[in-house]
DNA sequence: AGAGAGCCCCTTTTT
DNA sequence: GGGGCTCTCT
């Protein structure tokens, strides 16, 4: 294929074209060959990547179906194929390989299930049924589940998938991360067990693909020969498994662009591995790299205080954001006494916006942890403004979708064991442990599963009569069930069973405010269902695509985390909690090191980078966090923003001044050590010096009041483990104790460095 | 079996 | 502080 079919005088004209900048047209038009798109905050990413979707199809090098684009959210992939069809029309609905890496991968595997030992039909189950499969694994190993939690092994397990391990790959380090040497070992279970109920995990998808391509040469050549074209979204955010995945089907033609920007890195602690975007140019040599640097979002003052600080990061592959707009308001820090009068002084700022005429959807709160939005709802409450807190439960996690999908799983899928154990018993139909057990044991004799079990049992005297006609009964229902779903579409069939199972009746009678809200729930889960054809088509759905962007259309104030707001925009953008230990999160700053500073400075500038007209700052003298009252100190990134960009306020003159009366630094051995800690902190630079001589922070780096403070934690101090102690402790261990307050250790560790730990987590050495 | 009492944990979140 | 979980008592 050559270019000559698109002369440059056609180029202009053209729509797909027009009005892109140089770069973003560069980034459209170079369709052979890699590409590494990096696009700086706000520059019209999006606008290039559907614009070279729809210049793909358009200028005829592939058909929609040849395209394998890829993105990380249904949310990023609903966008960009609503976009794509308003460039080139309807044609794009014939776009199958566009989706999340999930929904891509689970659609392959469906054609390939028994090259990994599955049914075409198999189940994805979620992280709630993962944990409850994990558990009993682990108990049935006779395995303590104190000691070894089931989080910690499905933590493990995650891990694992997202690096592309299967259990035979596990290096001696791995197999002990779990249980002392049994990682291997119950990773192996989990996958046997998993197989056994045809089913599949998240981490599944992409691992047993993985599999497949490397084993599978047809298979590989099939989809290589298939995608002449190759586009991924967010690539920063690739875990290392997606990357190989791509790199196996890309690795043909080599036509594959990835779009990204390394300074929005923030989902390492998922697995996302910056270094795929850092590499990308040794993987596919001779990669043209494009950089978007305009920015046609933000204020210049936004931009460049957000550019400041990521500066200060060290490995960056480097833009220069810059922006054609005129000045705006500088951002604003406020530094207030406690976390209530932050949330007065933020509804304060956000009233007069309002009278200004501001809509209240361009308004967005932007904390770094879900306990940060309380302060704000109650302030908003009492008050009465409009808010919306995004995140937290979704639909399809509320326990009773989960129960009606539970029992649609059962009736597609019967050996799906996971989803008949969550609702033999719901609602309550007097089918208890013992009648469970006896179903396991039977299940396990014959190897079977539980329903085929179930089914069986009841032809044996090992129930009572009572639950043995119960359970009968259920089973008849289900046979009934799975006629209907034969002749009926998926909706009614969910409404049948909700009506016949009882499950309505029990809700019904509960008589709870909320089993109105369950009742409606379901009603629009039966709402949603119209649109599938069949059972099987809806599951899929629901368990890799169905996100609950509520329409609400109302206008209102966002609250949400910053992780969240990641892709989105607002005129005005309120950043509460800018303290050490909030943001940057105390986890950052104790564990991880460098790195985990550093995604939490590129955490401040995606949540920076937000913001249209105007950024405002904040920061609390004092808070509390899990119950205690907690004082801290002005965030570094505060001191991290350059000068010339900010312009900063207290109020805490009258509060200041009490503040410092109360504090003694001998009350507080952290302030020293802290003081005296070789910085992992960034505490040189003018920033940091212009932060000290701010009235707010006079130079302790921790403050101890009399009673309550961050320090004195309660409890008694351990008189075997006082300064000077030798001491050891199970993950970081030998050290010698330097600071002591209540019990909390500062610690001097042998390899690890400095820590603070509770005393309860070290034993004498 | 269901309810009350103690116990433990506690960033970020998608699929 | 508070939510979710388990254990125990009735």
């Amino acid at each position: 294929m050559t270019d000559t079919r698109s002369l440059p005088s056609d180029l202009d004209s053209n729509p797909l074209i027009a009005g892109l900048n140089a770069p973003q047209r560069d980034a459209v038009l170079t369709t052979e060959g890699p590409v590494l798109m990096l696009a700086g905050a706000g520059t019209g990413k999006t606008s290039a990547l559907t614009r070279r979707l729809a210049w793909l199809v358009h200028s005829r090098r592939a058909w929609p179906s040849e395209i394998l684009c890829v993105t990380f959210t249904n949310k990023a992939a609903r966008e960009m194929r609503e976009r794509v069809a308003q460039l080139i029309g309807p044609a794009v609905e014939g776009m199958p390989w566009l989706g999340t890496f999930h929904a891509i991968a689970a659609k392959m595997l469906r054609r390939h299930a028994e090259l990994v030992g599955l049914e075409a039909n198999y189940t994805i189950i979620d992280t709630d049924d993962q944990l409850r499969l994990i558990k009993q694994l682990i108990q049935a190993e006779g395995v303590d589940d104190k000691r070894w939690p089931a989080k910690q092994l499905a933590g493990c397990i995650d891990r694992w998938k997202n690096r592309g391990l299967n259990p035979g790959d596990l290096d001696a380090g791995e197999n002990e991360a779990y249980a002392n040497g049994k990682g291997r070992h119950f990773y192996a279970l989990y996958q046997e067990r998993l197989k056994a109920v045809n089913a599949c995990d998240f981490g599944d998808l992409l691992l047993h693909m993985l599999n497949i391509l490397r084993q599978h040469r047809d298979v590989l050549e099939q989809y290589q020969q298939r995608f002449k074209y190759v586009m991924v979204d967010e690539y920063q955010d690739t875990n290392q498994v997606q990357y190989l995945w791509l790199r196996l089907i890309a690795q043909a033609r080599r036509n594959i662009c990835v779009v990204g920007d390394d300074d929005q890195s923030i989902y390492s602690w998922r697995g996302a591995e910056v270094a795929n975007i850092l590499r990308f140019e040794k993987d596919f040599p001779g990669a043209k790299v494009i950089r978007l640097e305009q920015n046609y979002r933000s204020t210049p003052q936004i931009l460049s205080a957000a550019s400041g600080l990521i500066n200060e990061n060290s490995q960056r592959l480097g833009k220069t954001l810059w922006t054609e707009r005129h000045a705006g308001d500088k951002v604003h820090i406020i530094g207030v006494w406690d976390a209530p009068e932050e949330a007065r002084r933020v509804s304060d700022e956000i009233e007069r916006l309002e009278r200004e005429g501001a809509p209240l959807d361009q308004i967005a709160i932007l904390v770094r942890a879900q306990y940060q939005t309380r302060e704000f709802e109650d302030r908003f409450i009492s008050i009465g403004m409009k808010y919306r807190i995004v995140g937290g439960f979704r639909f399809y996690e509320r326990a009773e979708i989960r129960d009606a999908l539970a029992y649609l799983r059962v009736i597609a899928q019967p050996a799906d064991d996971l989803a008949f154990e969550r609702i033999y018993n719901t609602p309550k139909r007097g089918l208890g442990a013992k009648a469970l057990e006896k179903l396991h044991q039977l299940a396990r004799r014959q190897g079977t599963p539980l329903s085929k079990a179930a089914i069986e049992i009841v032809d044996t005297d090992e129930l009572p009569a009572r639950a043995r006609n119960t359970l009968l009964s259920l089973m008849r229902d289900f046979a009934r069930w799975r006629d209907l779903d034969q002749t009926e579409g998926p909706a009614e069939l969910m409404r049948t069973v909700l009506d016949e199972s009882g499950y309505t009746d029990a809700l019904q009678a509960e008589k709870t405010p909320e089993a109105n809200g369950r009742q409606e729930n379901l009603v629009e889960l039966a709402r949603a269902m119209e649109e599938y054809a069949s059972l099987g088509d809806f599951l899929e759905h629901v368990s890799l695509v169905m996100d609950n962007d509520a329409a609400d259309t109302e206008e209102k104030v966002t609250i949400m985390t910053m992780h969240a707001a990641k892709g989105l925009e607002f005129d005005n953008v309120f950043l509460p909690g800018w303290e050490d230990g909030v943001f940057p999160s105390q986890r950052a700053l104790d564990e991880g090191g460098l790195a985990s500073l550093e995604e939490e400075r590129r955490l401040a500038y995606v949540a920076i980078t937000r913001a249209k007209r105007k950024c405002t700052i904040l920061h609390a003298a004092n808070r509390r966090i899990y119950g205690q009252w907690t004082s801290s100190i002005p965030s570094r990134f505060v001191a991290e923003l350059p000068d010339a960009d900010v312009e900063s306020e207290t109020t805490l003159t009258g509060g200041a001044s009490l503040w410092r009366a109360q504090w003694s630094e001998h009350a507080d051995p952290f302030a020293d050590a802290a003081r005296n800690q070789p910085s992992r902190i960034v505490t040189r630079g003018p920033g940091w010096q212009r932060a000290a001589a701010r009235e707010f922070d006079a130079s302790p780096r921790r403050v101890a009041e009399s009673t309550r403070s961050a320090a004195s934690f309660a409890s008694k101090p351990r008189t075997d483990l006082a300064v000077g102690a030798r001491v050891f402790h199970e993950k970081f261990g030998y050290g010698t104790v330097a600071a002591q307050e209540g019990n909390k250790l500062e610690i001097e560790f042998e390899q690890a460095g400095a820590k603070r730990v509770l005393d309860s987590f070290v034993k004498p050495a």
